[in-house]
Formats: structure tokens, sequence, C-alpha cells
DNA sequence: TTCAAAAGTTTTAAGCTTAAAATATTATTT
DNA sequence: AAATAATATTTTAAGCTTAAAACTTTTGAA
């Protein structure tokens, strides 16, 4: 399939919705919907007007955070991925002058990153767009139902964590 | 890392937020979590109860809402992927026996998949379970909430597809 | 009818991701 | 001090995903 000819619109999981479909589905649905047409906005534009993507930005908005260098480890735990995942991605951004890598001094072991100039100047870049692409994608709604949709969401997050607590109890058992 | 070793309880993208952060890229971030732990529940269960992974599910979903045989180009534009990625998956499932494939009578081109009656049966089962996952997940919220948090997913779905109607207007100049 | 265009699908190359095994270094135990 | 355990990272194998190229079959035009 060519790049101009791509078969669908937008990434819609709704659409096969069905009536009798219960109330939670259908939110698990549509939050599959909204936080998908986010992610592939954002994906897009960034391959588009930086030539990168959304796990290698992730690693730069890391480093540039904890200022100064950090552990293959440290960046692992923050991002929230396996160790091996985070190799791949720095052994790229190393390749493309963005980061530098060098063992600790006092352990050998331990690889310690961070971020080149053009490393830090790139992601200035990259970073104040992308407050700029999500405070658009979110303009129709109002101050009221930002704040709504926030704490509803912070429900939501407890809900799952303390379904999960209860599931993992049952598991120890 | 092995298994049991994992460096993270939960992905929570919401870690690192800071005070002077703006409203949106807060709902971008809480979005993403709450997504992204109901994601890993359902692949992780997929994954332990039946031995599948979420897009093999996904295809066996749409066989069976169908009705009958689908061809691969109608099974990637209802699952909103390439065909390439269609061919893998149904290739995969094919192998476990979940699905068969035959060319169209009056046009060979096209390749109908159908479900067997394992992949029926199979189906029918993670289903029932899906659903069961789900509603767990939402327990904590009341029927009200519940209802609030479609409405808003709406209202922002709305805004990220207006959103994006203008930018493409803007790009077609 | 023959040949070029269109349509449906598969293949390929590249990147992201994980789990598990392997490697290298440091810390601890005996 | 030597052997063992723990820690940090990389490698490997497998799967998912895309874009682009290639392939097969059908359709349509000359």
């Amino acid at each position: 399939m060519k790049a101009d000819e791509v078969n669908f619109e937008r990434k819609d999981y709704e659409t096969g919705v069905q009536i009798q479909d219960e109330m939670e589905l259908r939110i698990w649905l549509r939050l599959l919907t909204c936080s998908n047409l986010l992610d592939t906005e954002v994906r897009t534009r960034l391959k588009q007007t930086a030539g990168t993507t959304l796990p290698r930005f992730d690693i730069l908005a890391q480093l540039e955070r904890h200022k100064g260098p950090m552990s293959m480890g440290e960046l692992s735990k923050r991002l929230m991925v396996t160790n091996g995942n985070v190799t791949g991605l720095v052994e790229r951004l190393a390749s493309e002058g963005m980061v530098k890598r060098a063992p600790a001094p006092d352990d050998r072991r331990i690889q310690m990153v961070s971020l080149t100039s053009r490393g830090k100047e790139n992601f200035a870049n990259m970073a104040e767009n992308h407050r700029v692409w999500i405070r658009a994608m979110m303009e129709q709604l109002t101050a009221n139902e930002l704040n709504s949709l926030y704490d509803l969401l912070a429900r939501l997050k407890e809900s799952i964590l303390t379904a999960e607590q209860k599931n993992n109890l049952e598991a120890a058992e």
C-alpha cells in the first residue's frame, strides 16, 4: 500500500460498536480511539517536522528533564521499557549525534548517556512544537470540560489499579 | 531482564509531570496512562489465559462480527492497519488452525479468510473473558461517572478531528 | 486481441517492543 | 584470595507495525 492510498481516514476503534455493547466496552473503545488519534498525530508530526520517532523523542525528553548524564538503567526505569529496548534507541540516537555514551568512571558496567549540544537544540524545537500540537487538539474543550475530564481519568486510573491489585492478591493465594 | 525482575510496577506516564506543565499536556499523559493500563492488562491476560495476542484477537473479532468469509483487504480496512500487517497475522492464525484462507472463486487475486470451528470456539471464550476484564477495571466508577466520561471523550474526539481537519486544509494550500 | 492500467495481496527493509539468555563488571562470602 | 552472587548492560529470537516495492490477476482501452 502506498502512502497516498491509505485505505482509511482515521484510527477509530468505535466503528464496529453495536447497540447491545455495554457502557464499559464503549468507553474502552472511545478511550482507545482518542489515545490513538493523539498518538498518531504526534508521531506523524514528529516524523514530518523532525524526522524522528516518539520513542526517541521520549529519550531526549528524559535526558533534558534530568539535567546531566543518566545511566541506561535509569532511562529504562523512567521510560518504563526494557533495558534492551533502551540499548537500541540510544544506539540510534548516538549514530544521529543526538546523545553520547561513556562508561561511568567508577563502575565500568554502567553506561552514562547525555545530550550533545545538537541533541539539546533539536529537542528544544521539538518540545515547543509538541506543546502546540497537544493544545491545538484540545482547543474545542472548555476549561470546565478539561478539568472534569482530568478528574474522571483520575477516577478511572484508580479503578484500574484497584482491580489489578485485587487480581494480584487472588493470584498470590 | 527476567520476567520477575521487571523494574517498574505499572505503566504510568504521569510520574514525570511537573507543576508548571499545562492542563492539556497533563490530560494527554493521564489519558496515555489509562489507555496503557487497560491495554497492557488485556494483552497480559490474553497471553496468560489464551496464549494469544491482541492483534490476533482483533482479527478473530472482526471475522466473528462479520459472519462469513472476509477478504484480506476488508480485514485491513476494518482493523485500520496495512495489508502487509494482515498478511502476517492471518498467516499465524492459520498456522494455529484458527482461520482458513481460500482464493475467491470468481477473482483469484482475493483471499477469503474465515473462522474454523476451533477459531469460533476459541474466540467465544476469549470474548466473554474480555468483557469481564473491562467491566472489572471500571467497577469503581458510578453510572454517572461512566456517562460523563463517555461524553467528554466524545468532545475530545471531536476536538482532535477538528484540529486535524484544519491542519489538513492548511497543508493543502 | 493485446497491452497497459488498476486492484488485491505478499514481500522486504526498517524500527519498536518484549522476554530470556549471555556477557561483563562489581560486591560478597567463605 | 577464590568462588559465588548480584548488578548493569547487551544480544537474540520472536512478534507487531509501517511504507514501499514486487507480484499476480483482472479490467479496460486501443
